[in-house]
DNA sequence: GTATGTACTTACTTTTCGTAAGCAAGGTGA
DNA sequence: TCACCTTGCTTACGAAAAGTAAGTACATAC
């Protein structure tokens, strides 16, 4: 009779995570989510399936290396999905999973906030600057 | 008679912001909320009021540099409030503005959607490493 | 008198990021 | 024909950001 597998996936260990813990998986997680390009990248994929060089036009200011290493990180997490197509030129699309929807409305809300209030928040900067 | 002044404020010139344009203001304001530790900071003030010292210990990790300097980002836009009393040893105080509590909402929405599919997306990750 | 706590800042090291270039193979224009 | 553009990457390198450690000025506890 066979002993159960010692190896309990980490999936399973966990009920939840817990971002106050240092080593906390879920960190890792955030930051790819919240990182500068991770948030753009996010959003822009809600309209719908981009190519890779599109959603380069789209996100002004993110290099190639980047792009390319945070939709790693994205479809690493399982919120993005990859499918290449070997041609030449390459040809490459990227698509929100089911779960990377539910992730990019949240990311979405936040900076939906964040452009609608900003003229307060730069008048709040501006003010503090002029406190000399 | 008088010409207008001719310095128009910059939070009056933007009627939002746009993440999507380099260079947007926008842009810094999501980079301090979405910081590895802004995020933490944001959360744990939403129970109230904290000491420098008190938020060190429950954002579990962070050093006392980026805890100031975060916390220096998020008072320059508004978000915290600082008070504090020269008094030896020191004693500072802070708490989440009005606007501060908005954002810390936002991001408090996404840290429990990830804390909560954290197990799946671990799940994803390792079912990808197995596909080898 | 040694240790501890507070809220920082400063110097130094390591990690991450942005910039630029390279690649493979085809199409386009002159 | 040949130079050049396109796509989706990766690699090398310098710059910027973040982490680590230590210093500061007292006060209180032991």
């Amino acid at each position: 009779m066979k002993i159960a597998d010692p190896h309990v996936p980490l999936a399973k260990k966990l009920r939840r995570g817990d971002l106050f813990q240092t080593g906390c998986p879920s960190r890792e997680v955030m930051k790819h989510v919240t990182s500068s390009w991770g948030v753009l990248i996010l959003i822009a994929l809600r309209d719908g399936t981009l190519r890779f060089s599109e959603l380069r036009r789209r996100v002004n200011g993110v290099s190639e290396r980047m792009l390319s290493q945070t939709l790693q990180w994205l479809e690493g997490d399982g919120l993005v999905l990859r499918r290449a197509y070997p041609v030449v030129p390459p040809h490459t699309e990227y698509t929100l999973t089911p779960l990377g929807e539910e992730a990019a409305e949240k990311v979405a809300s936040l900076a939906e906030w964040i452009e609608e209030r900003l003229p307060v928040i730069l008048g709040n900067a501006e003010q503090k600057r002029s406190e000399t």
